[in-house]
DNA sequence: CGGCAGGATTGGATCGTTCAAATCGCACTG
DNA sequence: CAGTGCGATTTGAACGATCCAATCCTGCCG
């Protein structure tokens, strides 16, 4: 199969090369009639612009970096997993790709950007866990790299685009379906206060709470199933236990599934489709192609001056535990 | 800051743009002396290779691609994202890297490998789930497009490089443990035959025994929690009842644990781990590196005329349950 | 019927790299 | 000392697209 250039294309309609750049980068600019020709012979020929070649000449590379994380901790790793394949997909359909990268920490994913950025000349980044004290995004505002962030800027002031889940509106729906079920004392199990995403966990089920009249018991500890178990064994023990509990993630509520019926989770992993665990559903697909629809304003040009700022509601999964 | 091509740099170090060139891709042509001269200029300006340009002249792009599978059935996802987040430290450590698509089924990632080709003239393919009559790999092959598949060619003839994992292997330590902890009574709790991976975890579990004089029941079953509850239960019910369950997965090893204690799972996924239950667990990092490492060869071209094979053996990593 | 405005189309230059071929420099030989 | 050989280095062209400026139509107006 010979190789199909521009200049093929063009041959054989009958056009100069210009004008089949046109048809495919700025199709009003070419008469109807002409424009219909290139089409055909384009598609005849099964022409593909040469990414490189339009790279080299327009410095865009239409291609997108997102750091893939290990599986660290096993149970919420596939959070990222599901956002990331959604990505490619939104990704995909503006014609854009995505380029994977590791990273051991921040410092290290910043000398990644630098490689990445010169050498292939990627057009944005989209970040994940942002934390408090983020050193990422200021480096690429500095550089004027576009991204946008999966999770908002904790604790900075918010100067670039984002787009999260609110954490709180999660478990408020979480404590409300148990109130509406009857439940008067509901518990909480979470992690330490500092995380911002565990905060607003907790924040969303203490409003409800409070605003239902009712109360219940809180925990704080440092992830994981077992020590959801012994956390949740423990707040039992009070003199007026709770009957339900809500989760800051789903290893925390597995934990606490050996020690009482109702529980509810965080994150809809798989473990919690596995057992039965009713869980706070992030909307990840959305997520994600609502990152990849404020990435496409910011390498257009056409993005608000005041950075677009974007909170999902999630759903409560029902199953078994609630 | 200025732009560093490979110009800026021969002129700092005073040689012409093509020994800068030579030093970067063939160093052992150019004198000791030039190339230190060389390497310091490129130091000191920050120089990196456009990869565009580099492939517009070369046609190789140093990009590879893979699929990211939807996290269908949810339990055995993660299988292939720690496979992907092992590609890409092995393929960042060769300089390439790695570019995710999506397709719903084969035909559309036959479609989508033609996109990617022209576009992106992509170097090669790391394929996942092979199957039987599997059309992608020959697609690739009359192409002579380099690929690798993570798992064996099911039923066709193997004429490209691939890399799995010894399933039976890992039934076989799973079967041999429970031997040595007293078992003679073992189960199996497995797919319906047909999908090559499923029918190796069964022969693995079957020789064993065979070869101890020891035996069984075994039961096929669509793969699930609930599944393997059910199939558990009735395998308890036979006159001889199996002490010990070896499951082809961590789903079905996950409900049989509700009806007995000894049970082991496979693929050691988050659920194994939050739950406590031995598994077989795939070296999926080893096996990217192994993937990477041929791909390198193929597209070196410096392969053997036999396509490598490589079969990896799990191991066991025990937990509670066994 | 010539001139003109405006959009459509064309040719040439360019992006940064590598390939292929030419040139340079130096030691060695007859 | 001219001639040869060979390794090191340089020069010019090319990859395939887009940008820019120049040219070509076409219809319309005076």
């Amino acid at each position: 199969m010979e190789k199909v250039t521009i200049a093929t294309v063009a041959d054989r309609a009958g056009v100069s090369r210009q004008t089949v750049s046109n048809v495919i980068n700025s199709p009003d600019m070419v008469r109807e009639e002409t424009r219909e020709r290139v089409r055909a012979a384009i598609e005849e020929l099964g022409y593909r612009v040469n990414q490189a070649a339009r790279q080299m000449r327009t410095g865009r590379s239409r291609l997108i970096a997102v750091r893939i994380e290990p599986v660290s901790d096993g149970i919420k790793g596939s959070v990222l997993d599901r956002f990331l394949h959604g990505l490619t997909d939104a990704a995909a359909l503006k014609g854009y790709r995505v380029m994977l990268y590791t990273a051991a920490d921040d410092a290290d994913e910043i000398a990644t950007y630098d490689n990445l950025l010169s050498a292939y000349e990627l057009d944005a980044f989209v970040l994940t866990s942002t934390h408090h004290g983020d050193p990422r995004t200021s480096w690429l505002a500095e550089r004027q790299v576009p991204f946008v962030t999966f999770g908002r800027p904790w604790g900075a002031p918010d100067t670039h685009a984002w787009v999260d889940v609110d954490n709180a509106a999660g478990t408020r729906a979480a404590t409300e379906h148990l109130l509406a079920n009857g439940h008067r004392r509901i518990g909480f199990l979470g992690w330490p206060a500092g995380s911002g995403v565990g905060d607003a966990r907790r924040a969303g089920w203490r409003e409800t709470l409070d605003a239902a009249g009712a109360d219940g018991p809180d925990a704080a500890v440092i992830d994981g199933v077992e020590a959801g178990a012994t956390a949740a064994a423990e707040l039992l023990t009070e003199p007026e236990p709770p009957t339900a509990l809500v989760c800051a993630s789903d290893s925390l509520a597995l934990g606490a599934m050996r020690m009482l019926r109702t529980v509810v989770g965080f994150d809809d992993t798989a473990v919690a489709r596995a057992v039965g665990l009713t869980s706070v559903s992030q909307p990840l697909p959305e997520a994600a192609a609502r990152c990849m629809d404020l990435l496409v304003e910011l390498l257009d040009g056409r993005a608000p001056e005041t950075p677009a700022r974007l909170l999902l509601t999630p759903s409560l999964v029902l199953r078994q535990t609630a």
